[in-house]
DNA sequence: GATGAATGAGGGTTCATTCAT
DNA sequence: AATGAATGAACCCTCATTCAT
């Protein structure tokens, strides 16, 4: 498939990497133009047709790398706390905010792939998120001790209930910081802090004691 | 303004309307192509500069459209639980979600517009958005009876909590039912239920008793 | 021809002139557009395509017009300089200034009709231009009193020598005060001076004492 | 810039000016069309623009190598007569019509660049022009002896009254035969005796003895 | 006579993709 | 392997002109 660009030195796949992750990210797969990327990566392009064999085979290589990519920077963070659910969620949730802000470019690739691309690519990646996020998450809850929470209260859910909303928070506090990565970065303690609030309550809602 | 097009009998205008739902729903604002639009609606490209002067403000004029066709639905069903917000909240997320699955289109229209068009057409469109929910969103929360919470819960954290995990659980039953708008509808008892298991969780974090 | 348009009361034909005059000065022909034009007049597309067939036919119309109105406005002020031609030169040469300047528009139409048209039309207003113009400019020198020229000098190349300069002076006079119409009426007397020094210059290679 | 244009073969390039040169002058630039440019010229709409970026530098390019073109040929005819500006003038009055008629195109193109084309362009093609005549029209005048002048004539003034009434008479030639430059190649000497006639009258005028 | 809705060719420009070199 | 010249469809939009009313 990819052989011919994977054949390259890594230096040139990286530059060629790190172009055509700034163009899609700045405008979307549709917008994002061959023309900028083979002038940014001083590359020709005949050359850009020939490692990937047109604009959509290229995009579907750039959003698995990204994917790659984040996967592996969350594999760098073994997640510690291990028993208490709420705290090991806002551990998650944190450095996701953090991944989100040191690659911006990389994110909003694998945010956008799902919403902005043409439907056909959109189904494609779909399918890849899916089979990946049903190997990766499972492992995540699988230590947790259920015994804390209080009877009545399906574990499950909880969860999920815990899951949606941390997805949700990320969600506003991107929204939020949009634009102000560095603000971001400086309010990760205040942000903890939410998270802290947040949880609080949720846990009081889900907890035996 | 917009008479050119508003002076068209009923079943032609529905008939653009349709279409352009349709292209820029699935495709977007600056993907969207005039060019399909006027080949699907069967009319000429002069015809559609002659309605809607330029494909902004034809975007512009959709996007509103889609925001009156909600609010009309919105307000043929008039929530009926008054004090309690868990029960308001479930009441107005199921018919959000049914809003969501009987109008994908637009839904999807209204949500986007906000994300994905350039930076001026957002902005414009902001506005609008703003001007309507600062009217409508107050009188939701107005009649709350919020001596329920518990001491220690901030309450506008806890309305906070609610509406993002609610949105956030919208979300999720917006694709678990993407292309099943029938069974969708069919589900509601047991939608409601589990909002209504999500929502004993919280509650019992929130309220006092 | 245009009997539709000459059965119009005064006042609608007045208006409509004036509109496609300020159209067809501003843009050119070929830019000038018939959209403007009913948008300015206040009618509508079928009746101007009713009055004048196309809007070739409606800019001939129009150019025959313009020359009409200032071939009458030259007939407006007989030249009193009979003998001298040298002053009925001045006269002219400063009457025409005054006329480009009363009635830019007109004016430039004129000019522009000749340079800026598609060849057709162009070859098409050539021919009026120059049958007028043969019928018209004998009588202007047909009064000279020829003595007056030393000998050796042949008064018809005189004459032309003179045409041509006064021709050439006037033209560079519209491009110096292009735009600044009221200037140019203020500096009359400043202009005839000078076109008295070139005069006196000629006048002393011409005349014979 | 033009790199892509240039490094066509001699034979390409000169056709695509050709046609350029022809459309330009024929229609002016903002009526000129690309379409019929590509469609002459043999090629395809992508490839025009890969050669020059948009119509605007295309046409600054084409005005660009006329000026080239008539200051070369203008270099091939250097002006012998040095000290009697009347019969430098006429030399140069000769040449200039000569030019015209060999580059009819070419010259219309010139011309009408400062003349009809947007402010914009104008300006920018202004500035050039004044550049190369502030280097070449100085010494055209430079070696000229003044002390011929007769007294009360102003040097300055006699100069423009000559040039001025060398631009008309050439314009009128130009008129005259146009569409017919060979029998104007054949009249070169008849039209030099006429330029010798009016000038024998001018100076006269001018001159001291 | 008078309207203005409707047409579709044409405007300049960008694009992904191909292919001779 | 690598180049970049070349293609032509597609982009949004404007236009003069027609014709049913």
């Amino acid at each position: 498939m990819y052989k011919n660009f994977l054949n390259l030195n890594q230096d040139k796949q990286k530059k060629i990497l790190e172009v055509c992750i700034h163009e899609f990210a700045e405008r979307g797969y549709e917008n994002a133009s061959t023309n900028t990327i083979i002038k940014e990566a001083g590359i020709s392009k005949g050359i850009l047709f020939h490692y990937f064999q047109n604009k959509r085979s290229l995009f579907l290589y750039i959003v698995d790398y990204c994917f790659q990519e984040v996967l592996e920077e969350y594999k760098k963070y073994p997640l510690t706390e291990t028993g208490d659910i709420f705290k090991r969620l806002i551990e998650f949730g944190v450095l996701k905010l953090k991944l989100y802000h040191a690659y911006p470019e990389i994110s909003k690739i694998l945010l956008e792939a799902l919403v902005n691309s043409p439907k056909d690519l959109r189904l494609e990646i779909e399918t890849k998120y899916n089979r990946l996020s049903k190997e990766f998450l499972p492992a995540f809850f699988q230590e947790i001790d259920d015994t804390k929470f209080r009877k009545g209260v399906d574990t499950t859910k909880a969860i999920q209930i815990l899951t949606l909303f941390l997805e949700a928070l990320g969600q506003r506090y991107l929204k939020d910081y949009k634009g102000k990565e560095q603000e971001m970065l400086e309010d990760v303690d205040k942000i903890m802090d939410e998270y802290y609030e947040y949880m609080e309550i949720l846990k009081y809602g889900m907890y035996s004691s």
